[in-house]
DNA sequence: GCAATTTATGCGGGTTTTTGCAGGTTTGTA
DNA sequence: TACAAACCTGCAAAAACCCGCATAAATTGC
């Protein structure tokens, strides 16, 4: 499409078709996400009128999105439909395959709680001999459905937001024990922070986990990778193990290959 | 720390359209379940109002819910509502309604699983403010609804017929506290033999917190009164109060009242 | 080639949307 | 119980929108 590729360059009065106007819209459109109509304007020299009547015939036509200002393509739009139920469950469910592969009979397994963790109790193999220990009553109960593994409840004060035990009970009950592996579904990944959370709670019991585990298991899809959060969990040099829906060889994960981590 | 999460898709945080930024709150809230109004509006840089408002019509189209300060994601804060389809369960509200007059601000109770416990946490008075603790994760997760009650959870290895934990540690959990109330949903009750029930584990549990409170409160339907089952909790010298969902002076409960008990 | 006709564009004015701000109220927490 | 943060309500300014109309441009018919 270089046919528009000097416009916005090029201040010089162009008598442009309207077909021609409308394809370089779209251009725009799918190039960049959004257009807004007072750069449109700018750029081909038309009124305001002219861009919106443009944008509101290639609205009717199915090709983008009006909204107010602008417009916007419809792939960014997709956000909002697909935000029945659980955010990337299909992801999810990639990565509880992964993870589900690592755990062996008669492991002791530390879980933290997160739609990924449900994904992985559902992924379990229906034979599994393992022992499963977690504060997470979401977790826990998804536990319960699978008919061998045995499961243990951390006990203490429930907190009614993230729906786990929190307090010293429960962080002295994690100490006590050595898990085989210490899974932890997480909101947030850096190479230099490592792994952060926005929920004091949460944390502390995040951290007695990772302290008590032979090995740490990292799960997250990768819109994660390289975001940080406020509260510090563990640093990249504790984590064993990282799983995303990703190919392991993905170059978004490079930097973690290099600190060291097994990536999944 | 201007480095959340999300900045990598926004890196022109200028004059964002607002479906857009609607899309960019909704993505937030689904990748990290939670999100401030202030860490917002610094992040996309527009007034605390409009990320108000925002939030208030995500919330309306059911996308977030919405809390003070914030919102949470949906799929994190689903309600596991259990089947309403419960045997008797006209006559458990009203068992659960004498029973929830029994409570008072400040009270520390014990209670056991069951549909009429479950019952009885649907009944509390909305400004209750007391402390419960049970290790059934059904009752768990109904006390979760509350809004201002404190809910502490016995930790344990968890039986998966009974839903509750059971073992050396939760039962020494329970002896370590002095409940002002203990209320047992029951299976059996009998003037001679007292209450029994037919699960080892749950009657373990039952035993101690009988131990363990000032007061012992029974709730049955009255269709249980006077059976029997094989393991013995506890004789009826032993309980102060037993609800039905009958009348007081019904003939059936005379024993009862004979007995010394409370009947309500 | 030229007039008639259709289409496209720009402009004026009135309406709606969006946004930030001032104020008073509610809420959560120490 | 006190306090700060978050909330709501109303308002006003700016931007975007819509409608009708006049004019310019393109197309068509002859």
């Amino acid at each position: 499409m270089h046919l528009f590729a000097g416009f916005k360059y090029n201040p010089t009065k162009l008598l442009m078709l309207k077909k021609e106007r409308q394809a370089y819209i779209l251009h725009q459109v799918n190039l960049h996400n959004k257009v807004l109509s007072a750069t449109l304007c700018q750029e081909i020299n038309v009124s305001e009128d002219t861009i919106r009547r443009d944008l509101q015939e290639l609205a009717d036509e199915g090709k983008i999105i009006k909204v107010h200002g602008g417009a916007l393509s419809h792939s960014f739009h997709e956000v909002f439909h697909l935000s029945n139920g659980v955010y990337s469950q299909d992801k999810k469910k990639i990565i509880a395959q992964k993870a589900a592969a690592l755990i062996q009979n008669g492991m002791f397994i530390l879980t933290s709680g997160g739609t990924t963790i449900i994904e992985l109790a559902r992924a379990l193999p229906a034979q599994l001999r393992a022992t499963f220990m977690s504060g997470s009553i979401p977790a826990i109960l998804e536990y319960m459905q699978h008919p061998t593994i045995d499961v243990i409840m951390i006990g203490d004060r429930v907190s009614k937001n993230s729906k786990i035990t929190i307090g010293a009970e429960a962080i002295a009950k994690i100490r006590e024990i050595k898990a085989d592996l210490c899974i932890l579904g997480i909101n947030a990944i850096d190479v230099r922070h490592g792994t952060t959370d926005n929920d004091w709670d949460v944390v502390q019991l995040k951290k007695a986990m990772v302290e008590s585990a032979q090995k740490v298991v990292c799960l997250t899809i990768a819109e994660k990778i390289n975001t940080i959060q406020p509260i510090h969990i563990c640093g990249v040099q504790d984590i064993d193990i990282l799983i995303t829906e990703r190919s392991p060889d993905d170059p978004l994960l490079k930097p973690y290959v290099d600190a060291g981590i097994q990536v999944l």
